[in-house]
DNA sequence: GTGTTACCTTAGCGGTCTTAACCATTAGCG
DNA sequence: CGCTAATGGTTAAGACCGCTAAGGTAACAC
């Protein structure tokens, strides 16, 4: 049973969240060639190291297909590539192109500097505050796709059995 | 030009808020009857008080076509209703019906429930980070469609001379 | 009454996400 | 060795959400 205070903090997280989300939206949209919001967090990923699709598609909590499809505008845009180790066909690795790499740079510059307009307004007390927040955020969420018990699922092909 | 610490903090922002967003999504999906989560904050709002089209476009900071969509939508589902004041036939009166009262009250119940079961591992100083942060989301984003002159110009009417 | 302005809607497009169904490759076992 | 099952991805179809551009109607101003 959650306390009283943690619902009103879920109630918080529900209604303000899909407002910030659009704003962030748009600022990516307004920096340029518009990377998709979806598409900044996963080339910044990639940035890092090169992954397979599934690993992918758990980092960030999504379905395999909608991963395999925002992979594929993605490549269309000669943003990653993809390919398959002669170890295993099966598997698919995306890597960053430069090209790719380039452009979540300067998106990513362009992005950061529309809301550092926002953001440069805050005291620094409550800047702290903000990022004190946003850190608890990426730990709760960062990877707890807890909730769908069948995205775990669906990893072990549970069948069940008509 | 923003310090670092400030775009430090956009870019946290960049790349953490589409995560929640996924998730928050993810849990009004499950909820139930999902109302898609730009309905639920739309609804809350209504609750308060009945709002005109434009009012509520820019307390959300959508478009008005967009708008008018989801509004659309709600209507669809007997959760609003559109009625036009005979003083000014050109503009329409959102309000809330009893069903879409009950169901955002259900729905974010049920939403409530499985956020808090995240969110309550939290200790409660991390939950009081969390909610602070919130807050300073909130004052910022709450109504500043400011990165887009033309919204607000749009509201003063400020014409820009040609 | 003619023209401008305000408010809203329709049409069309791109993006994100889902589930269901399908294909290809690999691994296990008789 | 050949068949079956499991694993990894992809395609297809459907629902939302956001945008711009292009109407349409009501009110206001001359």
């Amino acid at each position: 049973m959650p306390s009283a205070a943690t619902r009103d903090t879920a109630r918080e997280l529900l209604c303000i969240i899909p407002l910030v989300m659009r704003t962030v939206a748009a600022e990516l949209r307004a920096a340029g060639e518009m990377p998709a919001p979806a598409h900044f967090g996963l080339l910044t990923i990639l940035g890092r190291q090169p992954r397979t699709l599934t690993e992918l598609a758990l980092l960030q909590g999504v379905s395999l297909p909608t991963m395999s499809n925002s992979v594929s505008t993605l490549v269309q845009r000669g943003w990653v590539k993809r390919s398959s180790p002669a170890r295993d066909r099966r598997v698919v690795i995306i890597e960053v192109t430069p090209v790719g790499t380039a452009t979540v740079e300067r998106v990513g510059k362009a992005a950061e500097a529309h809301l550092s307009e926002m953001l440069g307004n805050l005291t620094p007390a409550a800047r702290r505050r903000l990022k004190a927040g946003l850190g608890v955020l990426r730990d709760v969420f960062s990877d707890a796709p807890a909730t769908r018990p069948e995205r775990a699922a669906r990893a072990t092909r549970a069948r069940t059995p008509a």
